[in-house]
DNA sequence: AAGGAAAATGAAATTCATTTTCAATTAGAA
DNA sequence: TTCTAATTGAAAATGAATTTCATTTTCCTT
């Protein structure tokens, strides 16, 4: 993950080049805390139970805001709390997914990574196959001409997933 | 997988609606033995060795000429042969795949699927949450717009994938 | 043909990420 | 405080993909 954030500051959210928006990644200490609010109201309604490991995950993971596999949020946390255990983890990570505050994603290097959602999230991924950096877009256009082929075959979308696998800036520049 | 080949006949091999190519399915008898003729004499050439094991794996994986999974392959083939393993199975489709005669594919179930792979190849899935079916099409706007969005991030495209996931035209009337 | 080296085969074992089990612990309602 | 249901975490299980290894087969060389 190595690449350059155009806006780190909070609000405005959002970099437009050209009609490509290109998110912001969260991290943002405000944010963190009402989505953390959030769920925390979640799980009470659901008659969950809001734990010390869950709390300790969840900030991390909001903190990190990025594709992260459940092993490598476990190292991560794990650095620090030497007794919150792999399976923690992964359920807590299954948890959010199924609350709707997480998106599963299963690249082509066969792992599953998570990601925080915000209710609007809906994305695609530049996957770059020099240093793994995932870059994120969003394109109005592309919606739309999803839809229409998918109207032409009777096709009725629910989800979809759009990955281009390639070279980054900063590879392709270096390796000519 | 029940959907209806618009053609089943052998050329024209190519059916349009609108700008998108809904691939014609292989299955066509000479091009199936052109095909492995091409696949004798690349493994000639590379000092592998013709066997009848590969010979009928080979056959069969391009009479079906579907996105398969090994293990599917393996069974379908077993029914008349019961003296051919899975390992053989899922070394020839590898083998196929190094060769350039197929391509794998992962897919939301995070099972690979193995389909026959002509020169040209190049085309995009939708599959249906409710009958499993996977479609296939190829659409020249979409192409450009994803090199256009590439481009845009001085991201140097070497591949793609692209699936909607939702439901056909039959299961979307069937469920309302 | 016969011999021999290299490749192919297939059953079984291994790997590796993911998921489940189960006994012990903990949260939070009564 | 007590009790019950949820949570935890180590370990085991799962399941697809891949590798191992002893045996068999192909096919090149005599």
């Amino acid at each position: 993950m190595n690449f350059i954030f155009l806006d780190r500051t909070c609000p405005p959210r959002l970099t437009f080049i050209m009609e490509n928006r290109r998110r912001h990644k969260p991290a943002c200490p405000r944010k963190v805390s009402e989505k953390k609010e959030q769920l925390k109201a979640f799980l009470r309604q659901k008659g969950f139970k809001s734990t010390r490991q869950r709390d300790i995950i969840v900030t991390e993971f909001l903190k990190t805001g990025e594709h992260i596999t459940a092993e490598d949020l476990y190292r991560k946390i794990n650095r620090k709390n030497r007794e919150i255990g792999f399976t923690t983890v992964y359920r807590t990570l299954k948890l959010l997914t199924k609350s709707g505050f997480a998106t599963e994603r299963l690249f082509a290097d066969n792992l599953t990574r998570y990601e925080p959602l915000s209710a609007e999230d809906h994305h695609d991924h530049l996957i770059c196959l020099g240093c793994g950096s995932i870059m994120e877009f969003e394109n109005l256009k592309m919606e739309r001409l999803q839809k229409k082929i998918a109207d032409e075959f009777g096709f009725c979308i629910i989800t979809h997933k759009m990955e281009f696998y390639g070279y980054c800036r900063e590879c392709r520049d270096k390796c000519g």
